[in-house]
DNA sequence: TATAAAAGTTAGACTAACCTAACAAATAAA
DNA sequence: TTTATTTGTTAGGTTAGTCTAACTTTTATA
């Protein structure tokens, strides 16, 4: 049985995985910061990782999710993401809100409950930003998604998901009435500071920055 | 802000409290019991939540709940119990499973998630058991109950809530069809050791042991 | 390639929540 | 009312998870 702050680890390092694509491993520092903790605390608790074989590491080395590890962490994040999606779909949380009390949520110990919430839910495959939900088995569904930057002017698309997940984004994008599935279409890309006019559905053209198209996943 | 374990001392307070309907005051061996602790584990917190003025008590009292910790228990009992309604109605789970599970739900923070989980369950007044599930303000429902056993043979009445929660008890029941609101007839009753020949809902008459209607709380 | 900077580890300490063992107070029984 | 029993407390110890400060290893840079 894994305690709440193990949890937290194994799901850092997931997530530290999927952003440094290519090479999933992760440092002692990087998932320091990432969890709030001082480094050697995160040192300590990667010993004890290592113990149960949830971590393969050696000192001054990378580390990396073991298959059990890795599945663990699945497990958690398919309870998080599960949580976001019936607090949004359910309870009329909003975009930004979701998030911290799944942190929570997420530590909830029974198979069944997982199980009974996405039946409920009706086997959901994206949470509310967009984000893939592992299935039972630790299936996680893909959605060929692209940023928003990388389409050429002219062209539509549907938002898939949100890279950037800050509650500034999302209350943005919630005062633009984008959410997942909005129709957006690139009708010109300034060329001097890589700004986009865009059409959101069938609305008035309006103007978003560089920064903002980079923060958005879309569907072609 | 309280720690987990806060928590379940004063909720294991406040349902002392009920037991002891007359006298609200609960001795340090009776919590630490009721919680699955040492004496001497319940004596150390004892002091903290004193010093936090959650409790009145000294050395070799009793203990008493404060306003303001009754009002927290209140509100941790509040969640266990639209919980539990959620995890019956919502998701399936059946009477003896919902505890478990909401002993850990009880304890996440977010008083929007309370309130809007009571909405989405319709302001339920009662909860899989019937128990009263306390409103946001801290009041709890009453409902005149009696026990099964204190009815005249002759009589009918409903079945308003469980005394005994225990797992066994809950599937007899569940066996037996009885859920809060069946209705029973008691047609007789052996003088010899207490046992009650019943009429549950219109199905054929059976016999129920005095064990068995002193467990089961009933409205007239 | 020598050295400075960054990354990671160790040692020692703290807090919360638990324990056991020994003791003290209150209550019940002889 | 003395004594035995029950009830409750204290002292000292353990574990998980955190910290700071000092140290070591690795990596990057001059």
């Amino acid at each position: 049985m894994l305690s709440y702050t193990e949890e937290n680890y194994l799901k850092a390092l997931l997530k530290l995985s999927f952003q440094n694509e290519d090479k999933p491993e992760a440092g002692t520092n990087e998932m320091a910061a990432y969890l709030g903790v001082k480094p050697a605390t995160a040192t300590d608790m990667l010993k004890k990782l290592k113990e149960k074989d949830l971590v393969t590491y050696q000192k001054y080395g990378k580390i990396l999710l073991t298959d059990t590890g890795k599945k663990n962490a699945i497990a958690i994040l398919r309870k998080h993401r599960l949580w976001e999606t019936f607090l949004y779909e359910k309870l009329d949380f909003s975009w930004d809100e979701v998030h911290e009390v799944a942190e929570q949520l997420e530590h909830i110990q029974s198979a069944k409950l997982v199980d009974k919430l996405e039946e409920f839910l009706n086997f959901p495959e994206f949470d509310p930003h967009g984000d893939p939900i592992p299935k039972a088995n630790g299936e996680i569904p893909i959605l060929a998604k692209t940023l928003l930057s990388a389409l050429e002017p002219g062209s539509s698309c549907k938002v898939a998901a949100v890279k950037d997940t800050s509650t500034l984004f999302l209350q943005y994008l919630q005062k633009l009435q984008i959410t997942i599935g909005t129709k957006i279409k690139i009708l010109e890309v300034i060329a001097f500071d890589g700004s986009l006019s865009i059409q959101i559905e069938d609305e008035e053209p309006r103007t978003v920055s560089m920064k903002f198209a980079d923060s958005l996943f879309v569907q072609r």
